[in-house]
RNA sequence: UGGGCCGUCGCCAAGCGGUAAGGCCCCGGAUUUUGAUUCCGGUAUCCCCAGGUUCGAAUCCUGGCGGCCCAGCCA
């Protein structure tokens, strides 16, 4: 190990928890958990909490992360959320091993303990509705009343609540609460509700219960139950732990465990949403192709865009842990996967929006194999053939009949090399008498220029190319941002989010050529085009000898950049 | 004059009283049969502001200012 390796700095969560251990706090162990509601997809915003969480715990000896689904709200969740989600779990690279669990698992054992409030003075059983609480909970700033419930006898709310788990209550007429304080400045501890009455069928219990316990009630408990050490949450759950430790406090004597509840800031992303119910009015709308769909901030989404686990979770380590707003730029997680797919993703040619050329020093039936390196870097990736034909096509923007400054690409009269290939002339261009649309160019090649530069002069141009005969067509899907705000969170009222949808977020490209050994790739499979970007098959559309790519991410492109700044 | 939290480069983020790490973005330049990659070099005399403590402060104290979260029988 070299002394002058740079070590790098724990964020302030690891920071708490090496303090923990150093002093043998909850006898050294580390239990972390990942927490989700299964109400929807995954998002890049779970992919922090995951990464934090699974990977707090994979850094110390018998560390350990619990998958568990906090299903206390039947009314939202579904089973296929839950599968869904280990997917993606799994996908993202990160093992729960034998600790996968449901706050569902604890219904029991959370009901005997609201019972063991009430004995003890701490719950009560009360009859406001939602209205009337809503009247007594008082505003941020004016406490609340006490319910005229509160002080009812403890046989009595034992009694209620037993009736309420027997079902003998219609939904939203009883409700257990917490006996706190009123007048808390803190909301969360002015009696909140800690049971209700939901005759709904649950996806795992399914008729057996008809009260469900609420999220402050379920969560700490379930913390505790599972021997986690340290909680860690996002921000808006920094006035629950007040609550958190309210409640461990008076369990405290049925409870050998008091987790550490710990809050980080969520991510926001650039040009995304990154909030379920969002999400889901997206997929609804139909604006997007499901949850799945390649514009989308899901886990399934970038799977199916061509993002990689390992692009993911180094994007989650570059963004870091702290409570400062996480306001996270879209270039960085492109420079994630770029950064991935550059050292990893095989090179092809692509002619998305093709111009025909002919080759007139190349005789009509002539066919001659060429060999193009995978990958410039890295010879373990082989090579492969192509076809020095006379038919030839370019990407119609390579070429330019007016070439702005700078030009290092085809125009009349000039030199290109075709990559892997010769260098070419073009000697005429052919166009459509009516339009005027360059509809083919003719050129001549240099057949010294194979392997080697002409020494008499430079020429500056590579461009890529394909063989028209011995290409294949493919649907190529290009795709932006889907929305034109950096800040469609902040900008979205109501449901009406539509204005904020860019409408060039997808483009599909059906002219599009690749070179003829792509023709059958499995989904998923990865290619950088050369000179355009890494593109990766999709797995909805693609059919065998049908292929669909998804552009991933474009590569670096600074003579865009350029143009874009003189225009 | 409700409570909680946060303010270090355009965006993240180290820093924990000894004189501003790193990444992304950006700007130069070199190499290049991808205008890619790679490689060099540049980019905060200053840490929301104002006072104070100290030999010394982004770090401590006081007072401001700005931002985020909370009034679901959602999580």
């Amino acid at each position: 190990m070299s002394n002058n390796e740079e070590v790098a700095p724990l964020d302030f969560i690891r920071q708490i928890v090496a303090n923990d251990v150093s002093e043998g706090k909850h006898q050294g162990r580390v239990v972390t958990r990942f927490p989700p509601e299964p109400n929807g997809f995954l998002h890049i915003g779970h992919a922090k909490s995951i990464c934090l969480n699974f990977g707090v715990a994979s850094e110390y000896p018998g560390g350990q992360c619990n998958l568990r689904f906090d299903d206390t709200n039947p009314l939202k969740e579904e089973d296929l959320y839950i599968q869904s989600i280990r997917t993606d779990v799994k996908w993202l690279g990160f093992d729960w091993q034998e600790h996968m669990y449901y706050a569902s698992d604890y219904f029991e054992p959370l009901y005997k303990f609201a019972e063991r409030l009430i004995e003890d003075g701490h719950a009560f059983v009360c009859e406001l509705n939602v209205e009337q609480m809503r009247e007594y909970r008082g505003t941020l700033t004016e406490a609340g009343k006490e319910s005229p419930w509160r002080n009812r006898p403890m046989a009595e709310s034992l009694d209620l609540l037993r009736r309420m788990r027997a079902g003998e209550f219609p939904e939203g007429r009883y409700t257990l609460r917490a006996k706190i304080d009123m007048a808390s400045p803190n909301i969360n501890m002015r009696d909140p509700v800690i049971y209700r009455i939901l005759h709904a069928h649950h996806h795992q219990t399914a008729g057996q219960w008809c009260i469900y316990p609420t999220y402050d009630y379920a969560h700490c408990i379930s913390d505790a139950l599972e021997g986690i050490t340290h909680s860690l949450c996002t921000l808006e759950f920094e006035d629950h732990r007040p609550l958190y430790d309210w409640i461990l406090d008076r369990l405290s004597g049925v409870l050998s465990c008091h987790p550490q509840q710990i809050e980080f800031s969520r991510l926001v992303l650039e040009y995304t949403v990154v909030s379920k119910r969002k999400l889901n009015a997206l997929v609804r709308s139909g604006a997007v192709d499901g949850w799945d769909d390649p514009r989308m901030p899901t886990i399934s989404g970038l799977r199916r865009r061509g993002y990689t686990p390992s692009a993911i979770r180094e994007f989650c380590r570059r963004i870091g842990i702290s409570k400062t707003p996480n306001n996270v730029e879209l270039s960085l997680l492109e420079s994630c996967i770029r950064d991935d797919l550059e050292q990893h993703a095989p090179r092809a040619m692509a002619v998305l929006n093709p111009l025909k050329v002919v080759i007139t020093t190349v005789a009509e039936e002539h066919c001659a194999e060429l060999s193009a390196a995978n990958h410039p870097q890295n010879p373990a990736l082989g090579s492969r053939k192509l076809y020095w034909m006379r038919e030839i096509i370019i990407e119609r923007e390579d070429f330019a009949e007016n070439p702005p400054k700078q030009f290092k690409r085809l125009v009349p009269g000039g030199e290109v090399r075709l990559r892997h290939a010769y260098v070419i002339r073009c000697d005429e261009v052919i166009k459509d008498p009516a339009s005027g649309e360059v509809v083919e160019l003719r050129c001549s090649h240099d057949p010294a220029t194979l392997h080697a530069n002409p020494s008499d002069r430079k020429v500056k141009g590579v461009i890529h190319w394909l063989p028209l005969a011995r290409s294949c067509p493919a649907e190529i899907r290009s795709y932006e941002t889907l929305f034109n705000t950096a800040n469609p969170d902040e900008e979205w009222q109501g449901d009406d989010f539509t204005r904020l949808l860019n409408p060039n977020s997808l483009q599909i490209l059906s002219a599009s050529r690749i070179e003829e050994g792509l023709q059958n790739l499995p989904p998923g499979t990865i290619y950088q085009f050369e000179r355009q970007g890494y593109f990766c098959v999709d797995s909805k559309y693609s059919s065998p000898g049908k292929p669909v790519f998804n552009r991933t991410v474009g590569l670096r492109d600074s003579w865009g950049k350029q143009q874009n700044k003189e225009s």
